[in-house]
DNA sequence: ACCAAGACGAGAGTCGTTATCATCTCTCGC
DNA sequence: GCGAGAGATGATAACGACTCTCGTCTTGGT
């Protein structure tokens, strides 16, 4: 769960070996993601950068957001409120999913081995080439049942 | 992944029993839901409604979603493309989850035994009520990939 | 320093979804 | 069956997330 503190290097690294330029909003919304590791809204980021100083639009905010997905350094995450949000990818493939409290809105991070073979063997039984998969658990956290 | 035969009528009658009243839209969404019983979108209930000579207003279709939804006798699915999708649950409890081919957009229902026992775990650990759960597996199908 | 390609920001536009409100209809008590 | 009121419906306006457009600015190579 932890990203690596070398994720943003990594990032415009990996963004300037596609042939891409280092703009100042590709570094603002990358520092700003590595920041913050887990599920940034789009409008989140744009406001966290502004409020670093930063003047950002929005509309850089997604494309800069759709570059890092399609180079696979973001992975996009929709927890069913009609707000797609971010977080960086590690790259040693080790990734983790979500539980949303349907009572007070908690978000929280958890990975599981089992899971995770458990999706690896359906895709092959589906004949699927598995690039990406996306699981979100809802329900009653402890504090919001008691 | 076979929708009972039943669902319609149990659904009719959950609404009756939550106190609701059968109205025009209400009989509609729900037949229409029982003939295409995997990942309708709400514009396209509505689409196939309105050409079977019904009359339905758009926000009825949302608002009767919403409804069952709320009764657990539809799910939700968010398949990553900003649209929402719903179909019926089961009451038996079985259920299904879908794969997405990113190149032609197929969508397959799957359902995984090893999944939902890994789901359990997982849910129980982070003492976590699951009452719902969704699973969204990207990748390129047989077709797409030869 | 110059220049072309590319990145950027602002604002308009698109589209899925939700809220509003007047009208209609179902259900219950008579 | 009938009337009344609560609830359901449909059209439309409003909203919000996201995308497109376009003119300006920056980057990186020369």
């Amino acid at each position: 769960m932890i990203v690596s503190t070398a994720w943003p290097d990594h990032a415009l690294a990996a963004l300037r070996d596609a042939g891409l330029r280092s703009g100042g909003a590709r570094r603002a919304v990358v520092a700003h993601l590595a920041r913050h590791d887990c599920c940034r809204s789009a409008q989140e980021i744009h406001d966290g950068v502004r409020a670093e100083g930063g003047t950002v639009g929005i509309a850089s905010v997604y494309r800069v957001l759709d570059t890092l997905v399609a180079l696979r350094l973001v992975q996009r995450v929709e927890l069913g409120d009609g707000v797609a949000r971010f977080e960086p990818s590690t790259s040693d493939g080790h990734h983790h999913h979500h539980v949303v409290c349907d009572g007070c809105g908690k978000v929280e991070p958890f990975s599981d081995n089992a899971l995770e073979h458990a999706l690896e063997g359906v895709a092959g039984r589906l004949g699927f080439a598995m690039d990406a998969h996306e699981v979100v658990v809802r329900g009653a956290c402890d504090t919001c049942r008691a």
